[in-house]
DNA sequence: ATCTTCTTCGTTTTT
DNA sequence: CGAAGAAGAT
């Protein structure tokens, strides 16, 4: 490595003068952002205007100048997601030299490592574990039932989400404020808080949000540590501020401190996380937290078509508390988006998906379109649509790798092997598969190790030698014991991914998912393989360990082109040639809860989340409105959204059949049969047999609850199955062929009952 | 100890 | 309407 120019210098700006490629092609304000190297800087970058271009350049550029090797640039990210992008990024921007970013990370991630090096002056141990929401809960369960609260009018739950938020805004069980404190558990929730925390340091663990608070606390109380790392970050970078809470943002402010370069990157208008403790706040004050601050704001989209822009632009200004920002593109006008009404949840599942089998026919590919709701369990129409239509589509965001069921337990396995005193670990797994050890089982021996101070592995291997336990109870748990002796030894002698194996083997978990003839079975045992396939990429049990209690997410291998359906949420940083945005009325979206619970920053932050989800469309976006939807199994009559009235009419085109529904019985655009409520004939039954036109199903009136949709893909195909063959569907499971009609089958699946599906979703099983 | 019926309660989600 | 969790039955 050269030495360090003098900042500033004759050399440093030759240098930055000639060999600066990377900074090519950067608009002037992204330049600036990336350029304005001292003090704290401010940038505000509106959707799609380059954010992830200039951090990545921003750390090119420290590098590259001299100004700062890249073990000495802290770099700070919300999910994994986002540091392996900007890992990647930089990787390409620097080469090799960029890869060696030790810092980079997600809070809980680069806190985790912090915290390892100094676990002693907090209490912990270095290899504490890391406790996850399933962990907490049942940890608090205990803590709960030891403090003789009613777990039913009290569910650890809601005190897991309690504890959260006060560890969200910092605050350890002394500065809890005694009023929140009191309101759970007749005033008990001070005493419970503490209690947990007494828990996990005698565990030699922490939750998630332990990692920061702890983290701060050594700050705090260490003086000398944090000037160390005050000293070392001499860059300091942070992405989607706009989402940070109260612990990173003062995280954030004591490693700040140092050098003052700090550099925070955000949108407010983007802020949708709100109700997980981030705190818009804390970008609106940033001049204000940091005098002296330079504010670039970035506001050339590069994204979006104009319409598009001129769409969500018209929609946000709606909100009061934001900083403003005035995006423009210089690209083409484009499509209006389009806001269409429809009858029903299924008359939009099956509009959209006519839309995309026309785009898909015009050569517009899968993988750039996206159907993005605002609560999950609106996918399900669109899937059961999709796989009538035979539409290939992904659902992202479901539930993660690392969460499954069989995942977690070959987990516990591990971790009873590597870590002897994980309680948590080991209850998990005692009684599974099921070989007789129970409630009460535990229980006596929970008793046994309180009494001692002892783990419960540790009071288990004591236990099988007294007389305390029923015979067969002891037996099986003497097994299970010599079982752990066993596996414990092999640590270190073969390969962990090889032990890992053995361990499900012989433990009997793999076999325990043989006998089970469920549809999951299958797939789950393929899950517990891919486990120990990732296994190999770690070099021993403990790195894999601490891996996957940090990084809980894995890209699923999805191969081909889909469309995707996921939530607002999960789409943001994602773009998209064509967006559909469904469920666009009032109480949906804006969702009523938030409004209810949150008042006008509730309804802002629905309101950034529509901005959010026009802005995630390139070309296209469709938004759609339903007259009808099931809410809790039962029909209600619904209001278009107020978002709708909200967006500019010179950028959106209203389809012809949302017009005719105008009533003119409200101020809205978009009026419907609203006024209609509360009458039979508002049935959704009543309602399709009358209407005609375009689209209108049989006319026969279809109660709810009939799923099946009609299978309107004909062909002459010769078919390939034959009725009683054992067959695979990719959703259903396994089944039999119950009936063939070209190609479309009637399959009796073992779970869930008999469907009608195209052939082409079936494989011989 | 485990299987079955009953009740409850329904955004958004990362680490 | 349906999933999930908890009390009740075997």
């Amino acid at each position: 490595m050269a030495p360090t120019p003098r900042p500033g210098g004759i050399a440093d700006r030759a240098r930055a003068q000639i060999e600066t490629p990377y900074l090519d092609g950067l608009n002037p304000e992204q330049r600036r952002a990336v350029e304005t190297l001292d003090g704290p800087v401010l940038v505000l970058a509106g959707a799609g205007t380059g954010k992830t271009r200039v951090l990545t350049t921003r750390i090119a550029h420290l590098v590259a100048t001299g100004r700062a090797r890249p073990h000495e640039i802290l770099a700070v990210t919300f999910t994994n997601k986002a540091a392996r992008e900007m890992k990647e990024r930089i990787g390409a921007l620097v080469g090799p030299a960029g890869e060696g970013m030790p810092w980079l990370g997600t809070f809980h991630a680069i806190s985790t490592k912090i915290l390892r090096r100094h676990a002693e002056l907090v209490g912990l141990k270095s290899g504490f574990t890391i406790l996850d929401t399933d962990d907490q809960i049942r940890l608090l369960k205990q803590v709960l039932q030891a403090a003789d609260v009613d777990d039913k009018r009290w569910p650890a739950r809601g005190l897991a989400h309690l504890i959260d938020s006060w560890k969200n805004r910092g605050l350890d069980p002394a500065r809890v404020p005694a009023g929140e404190a009191g309101a759970f558990a007749n005033g008990k929730g001070g005493a419970l808080y503490a209690a947990y925390q007494a828990r996990l340091k005698t565990l030699n663990a922490t939750d998630f949000g332990d990692l920061l608070l702890e983290c701060l606390r050594l700050f705090r109380d260490n003086p000398d540590v944090l000037a160390q790392y005050q000293d070392r970050f001499r860059y300091m970078l942070v992405d989607e501020y706009q989402d940070t809470n109260v612990v990173q943002y003062l995280w954030l402010r004591m490693l700040a401190q140092g050098r003052h370069n700090l550099c925070c990157v955000g949108d407010d208008d983007q802020s949708i996380y709100g109700w997980r403790g981030a705190e818009v706040d804390n970008i609106l004050r940033f001049e204000h937290d940091f005098p002296g601050a330079a504010v670039v704001k970035l506001e050339n989209n590069y994204r979006s078509t104009a319409h598009i822009l001129g769409a969500a632009s018209g929609l946000i200004a709606k909100n009061e508390d934001r900083l403003g920002k005035t995006l423009f593109t210089e690209g083409e006008a484009g499509e209006k988006p389009r806001v269409s009404g429809v009858w029903d949840s299924e008359e939009e599942a099956r509009q959209v998906g006519e839309e995309i089998e026309q785009l898909h026919r015009g050569k517009h590919s899968l993988d750039q379109i996206a159907i993005l709701v605002r609560a999950s369990f609106q996918m399900r129409e669109f899937e059961e649509r999709f796989i009538t239509l035979g539409l290939p589509y992904r659902v992202i965001g479901g539930p993660r790798f690392y969460e499954r069921l069989e995942i977690r337990d070959a987990l516990a396995y591990l971790r009873c092997v590597a870590q002897p005193d994980d309680d948590l670990a080991f209850e998990r797994i005692v009684n599974t598969p099921k070989r007789g050890l129970g409630d009460s089982t535990v229980g006596i021996l929970r008793a046994f190790g309180r009494d001692r101070g002892l783990p419960l592995i540790a009071s288990a291997a004591m236990m099988v030698e007294t007389d305390e336990l029923k015979p067969k109870q002891r037996q099986t748990l003497r097994a299970l014991m010599s079982d752990f002796a066993r596996w414990r030894a092999l640590v270190g002698t073969i390969p962990h991914s090889e032990l890992a194996e053995r361990i499900l083997e012989e433990s009997g978990y793999t076999d325990f998912w043989q006998k089970d003839r469920s549809a999951e079975a299958a797939g789950r045992l393929e899950n517990l393989k891919e486990l120990v396939r990732s296994m190999e990429e770690f070099p021993d049990l403990v790195s894999f360990l601490e891996h996957i209690s940090l990084v809980m997410d894995t890209e699923g291998a999805n191969t081909g082109e889909r469309v995707s359906i996921m939530t607002l949420h999960g789409a943001k940083g994602l773009e998209f040639d064509t967006v559909f945005l469904p469920g666009w009325e009032e109480g949906l979206f804006p969702h009523q809860r938030s409004l209810d619970d949150n008042g006008k920053a509730g309804l802002e932050e629905e309101r950034r989340l529509a901005y959010v989800g026009i802005t995630r469309a390139k070309r296209r976006a469709f938004i759609y409105f339903a007259t009808n939807r099931r809410i809790h199994g039962m029909w209600q009559t619904t209001i278009p959204s107020r978002f709708l009235d909200e967006l500019p009419e010179d950028h959106v085109e209203v389809a012809e059949n949302a017009r005719e529904k105008r009533s003119g019985y409200g101020p809205s655009r978009f009026d419907t049969v609203g006024a209609f409520a509360g009458s039979s004939y508002a049935t959704p039954g009543w309602q399709r047999a009358q209407r005609q036109g375009a689209g209108a199903t049989s006319g026969v009136a279809r109660l709810p609850g009939v799923i099946e949709g009609e299978l309107i893909a004909k062909s002459t195909q010769q078919a390939h199955f034959t009725v009683g063959a054992r067959v695979m569907h990719q959703k259903f499971g396994p089944g039999a062929v119950a009936a063939v009609d070209g190609n479309k089958l009637t399959v009796d699946f073992d779970r869930a009952g008999r469907k009608m599906v195209l052939e082409s979703f079936i494989q011989a099983a």
